[in-house]
DNA sequence: ACCAACCATGTTACCGGTCACGTTAGCGGT
DNA sequence: ACCGCTAACGTGACCGGTAACATGGTTGGT
């Protein structure tokens, strides 16, 4: 009680290494006139203390500015109250929906979410995977299910779960909240040649790294070979363009170069569609007279275009939401029964086929 | 090498807390024959141990596969290598390039980012700000130049250095990298009065707390003012919607039922824009003939439309990657001389004005 | 009245690194 | 031979919390 003030203080020892005068859990101790033990127990279980102490505690809290040191928790607890993401890029605006619902479940919860990405190249993953594993989160959150062996490998020696999205594989690492691409571009090529279409091409950005791309080339080749068994699926790619919609302008003008009997395009994202939509336009090709054009992902644009774009909508950000779910519960010593979430696709039929 | 396959015994202490097997520093002396010091130096700078002892523990890290563990090197060293970045939306794909930027940067100097975002919301801005704080972030990234006075202070306290961003102010918390959007959409009204249209509307999303927007709508006033005095500017604004192309179409149908004398629209931002322009084409209304219309931010699409939309360019990414490098240069010790670096903007003139 | 169970709180050791400083060996100059 | 200096490495204390266990006071059932 007479040491009231003395807060500042703090016996100024000239081996004091932090060069911060951080206020500690034994300032606050000291102020409530209790033990540093029963402080951490207030700040993390309101209810594990009594209800006077509890008052003080948190007067001293407020008294002393006091803030948690996360570092010394996480040494002490083993529980570092974070959860790592590992995107291909921020800049893809389907995927930071994804993060966003990812950071909009785990925030509240406590947990803080690192950001990585990986710009498609699998090399940056594994050093990612490597450097994020040294903050020892307790959960980690991936784009993608095609990883090196070494990335495999590290993820499953941290222990902790491991979220695999956007993607389908029937062996995860641990957790996995995805959908078939592969199946997605199979209704897609359905759908066309449902509709009459018959001289179709695929077109898109082929990065070496991007297998979900791949996964919908598989899928567009497989559903090709179906229905027009013995004919060479025709597929226009560009491999390090970047994911603009003046790529899809390029690719459609590739495409009307090498396959000129084309009467559909299956893009493989919204992006590259609609720049060629956008395209069409100048180009006095009437779409879809003249020309079907598929999209992928349900970007904001595909239903303001005219004519609408037709192509298969994601649940990006209740892959981050369902994801972060996952995670909650296996973090909280829960165990989890279905380890693998469909959030499946929605074929959105729309006036460009 | 004849203790391979050991790792996991680990004398099994039964007051052992950790649930985890980790492999220690320890380890790593013991496994090389040197003292726990001699591998943290070794780690933090390997020229500092002799050429032989390196090796030998390069050796044993490899071998004992061992991961350094930040939370004990951050409490020791009271340094967290990690930056917290808080932006209004991660959606946005404009703030996604900047913090790819500011990744780009920081992850290569071991540094690692901390996202939250604020949806514009004052209130959650600062509880983001204390709560990122107890990970004792060796420096922070701010959107915006308005904050709550307590959010102010938080940060002031925690002692590291802070760059706000993508905004302008005299009195920066410490450092700032942005723009004025007051002067860009001054520079946007004299484009227009230049080029001869004479009844202007703005039109934006105008969230509470989007103080940018309202920056560009002061701009949109005041220059409106020089030009026109005595008359009172025109302003539609929605302030719910969210940020989507189908909300300008909204806001042009507002325009035009309560201004039907405009003759150029000034959008808050090119997501609106876009959305009014590809909508006019189905309305029979002539861009720029019958109506002119301006963006802001220099979308991927911005230069894909039809007429092409006039616009303000913002360097997103390279605010990230400037405030990564005023970060860097502070969190290594250095002093910075400018505090506030005016990456300015520029007025691309295209077909819709 | 007695003892078990329980609640609120304190005590002790420890998490896994790093800092400050100490020690040792090797070297050249005088 | 002595001294000082430097490079290379070790020792002990400490960073700021929390787990596990210990303690003292209440409560309630029999």
């Amino acid at each position: 009680m007479s040491d009231e003030g003395q807060l500042s203080v703090r016996k100024a020892d000239s081996r004091r290494r932090s060069a911060t005068q951080a206020v500690t859990m034994a300032d606050v101790a000291r102020a409530a006139g209790v033990s540093t033990q029963t402080v951490s127990r207030a700040l993390r279980d309101p209810r594990s203390v009594g209800p006077d102490t509890l008052a003080r505690i948190e007067e001293a809290v407020r008294e002393t500015r006091y803030v948690q040191n996360f570092a010394a928790s996480h040494l002490a607890s083993n529980r570092s109250m974070t959860v790592a993401a590992i995107i291909p890029t921020i800049s893809a605006s389907i995927f930071a929906e994804t993060i966003q619902g990812l950071s909009d479940v785990l925030l509240p919860e406590g947990y803080q979410v690192f950001l990585g990405h990986t710009d498609y190249v699998a090399a940056r993953e594994e050093s990612l995977v490597r450097s994020f594993s040294g903050r020892r989160p307790d959960g980690f959150f991936i784009i993608g299910t095609r990883h090196t062996q070494e990335t495999t490998a590290l993820l499953k020696r941290t222990g902790v779960p491991v979220v695999e999205s956007w993607s389908w594989t029937p062996r995860p690492v641990d957790l996995l909240v995805g959908f078939s691409n592969h199946a997605a571009l199979i209704r897609v090529v359905d759908h066309l040649v449902e509709r009459g279409y018959r001289r179709l091409t695929f077109a898109g950005v082929m990065k070496p790294g991007d297998h979900r791309a791949k996964e919908r080339l598989k899928g567009f080749q497989d559903a090709h070979a179906r229905h027009f068994p013995g004919e060479t699926p025709r597929v226009v790619t560009v491999a390090s363009s970047p994911m603009v919609m003046a790529t899809g302008v390029e690719l459609l003008a590739l495409v009307r170069a090498q396959h000129p009997e084309t009467d559909a395009v299956v893009f493989a994202s919204d992006v590259l569609a609609s720049g060629a939509i956008l395209a069409c336009g100048g180009l006095g090709i009437s779409v879809p007279g003249d020309l079907a054009i598929t999209g992928f992902g349900n970007y904001d644009i595909a239903g303001q275009l005219t004519p609408g774009l037709t192509t298969v909508a994601i649940a990006s950000k209740r892959i981050g939401v369902e994801s972060a779910r996952l995670l909650l519960r296996r973090m909280q010593g829960a165990t989890v029964d279905d380890r693998a979430l469909d959030v499946g696709f929605e074929l959105l039929v729309r006036g460009s086929t």
